[in-house]
DNA sequence: TCCGCACTCCTCCCAAAGGTGGAGTTTGAC
DNA sequence: GTCAAACTCCACCTTTGGGAGGAGTGCGGA
């Protein structure tokens, strides 16, 4: 049979894991990696030089987010086809991404085999999305959308204030941040700020790493 | 100058990283990669195999974690050298492999010059903590260790219960468990559980994958 | 225009959490 | 045998958090 060349670009700012993939995909029959990048806006540059037919990209990313890349260059490009390819870091990263128009998801504990079927999948046009993931997704759909007003205090709870403290951050009343809270607690599923605190951690609401830069 | 060769046991479980590791190491004049191991158990036994000059070794593995795996090693060859390498988890990791032995840290970001200086620096008998680790590392210093017990109720606050429900777990009354917590607020230079939470989260005392198993 | 939703604020209430200070037990180190 | 540390528990008190219910504003869509 027939074989079209996939031409691939991988995005990934983890010098050796880019290296690993493009080591790997680089000895595949019928698949070539045409371009690098190790941030967001040299992969949209990239992107636009090589017009790749798919696009491997981590989601975590310096200078802007594999989740802005796939919206911009699929506003260019509609067709343009992405496998997200990360650690897994919550739910809400993965929901964004296949929002965006992700085709594939795949965690980076992969084996080859996975990876190279996955790429031939999306490049026949077709999408791909681990059952496990599918089902936190299908969880995920049943449960209701936080305000923005509710995501901001369940920032501040996740940054360990109080509810005065949150009260004089927002600018709004102390009943009014319990209000929220009493709202976001239903909506997380859970009974308390501690509970809300780490849900929102695990389903990646609030990024870890954003906890170091907290203002006190 | 005379080069010795340096023979290196690659430990990862991804293994796209794990591939790029030994495809960049195996370019590297008077470096070789003499095994590779995706778990611990494996490791060890690579290790008595291949005895090697260097070990690349993650910390989250399979089957037995990458502390155990130093420790284990070091109780049979005291003068193994050990690199740990590593996406950032928290300090507790990092901390532990320290005093197992490990020689030199590095975060999965890294460039292949920083890799490579480091093996050489190793090899020559040296250690290599980054200064962004190492300052971390003198603030961990300062700071008391939790006792067993207080670990429980920390892990248990973590989980999202009461005190009441913590009581129940641990076979206590709820003013030991009181007791405790205010003593692990004051190690921890916390004010309160959800602090506590996610301080215990953001250092790795308490890891991110056990909230998905904790028992209801 | 009217509806719904997000946002704001209020009161009342009680349970939970946290602070203080004290105290008895055991265990292991010195 | 003494000392320190960990673990256990108590009483008492204050602050915080969370639940219930109601209510007014403003905005954007049907």
């Amino acid at each position: 049979m027939e074989q079209e060349l996939i031409r691939i670009l991988v995005v990934e700012d983890h010098h050796v894991v880019r290296q690993g993939l493009v080591a790997l995909l680089n000895v595949v029959d019928g698949i070539e990696v045409v371009g690098e990048a190790a941030d967001g806006v040299e992969a949209i540059a990239q992107y636009r030089k090589h017009q790749p037919n798919i696009t491997l990209i981590d989601l975590r990313l310096p200078r802007m987010g594999g989740v802005d890349v796939i919206q911009r260059v699929r506003m260019e490009t509609p067709q343009a086809r992405f496998i997200v390819l990360t650690t897994y870091d919550g739910d809400e990263d993965i929901y964004r991404a296949l929002q965006a128009g992700a085709r594939a998801y795949l965690l980076k504990g992969m084996t080859s085999d996975e990876l190279i079927a996955t790429i031939r999948t999306v490049h026949a046009g077709k999408s791909h999305i681990p059952p496990a993931i599918a089902q936190k997704l299908a969880e995920r759909m049943g449960t209701e959308e936080l305000t923005p007003r509710e995501f901001d205090v369940l920032e501040q709870i996740v940054y360990g204030k109080s509810n005065k403290e949150i009260a004089t951050e927002l600018q709004i009343s102390e009943a009014t941040v319990k209000t929220h809270i009493n709202s976001l607690l239903g909506k997380l599923g859970v009974t308390d700020r501690t509970q809300a605190a780490t849900a929102a951690i695990q389903r990646g609401i609030v990024p870890l790493e954003s906890l170091k830069k907290a203002k006190p």
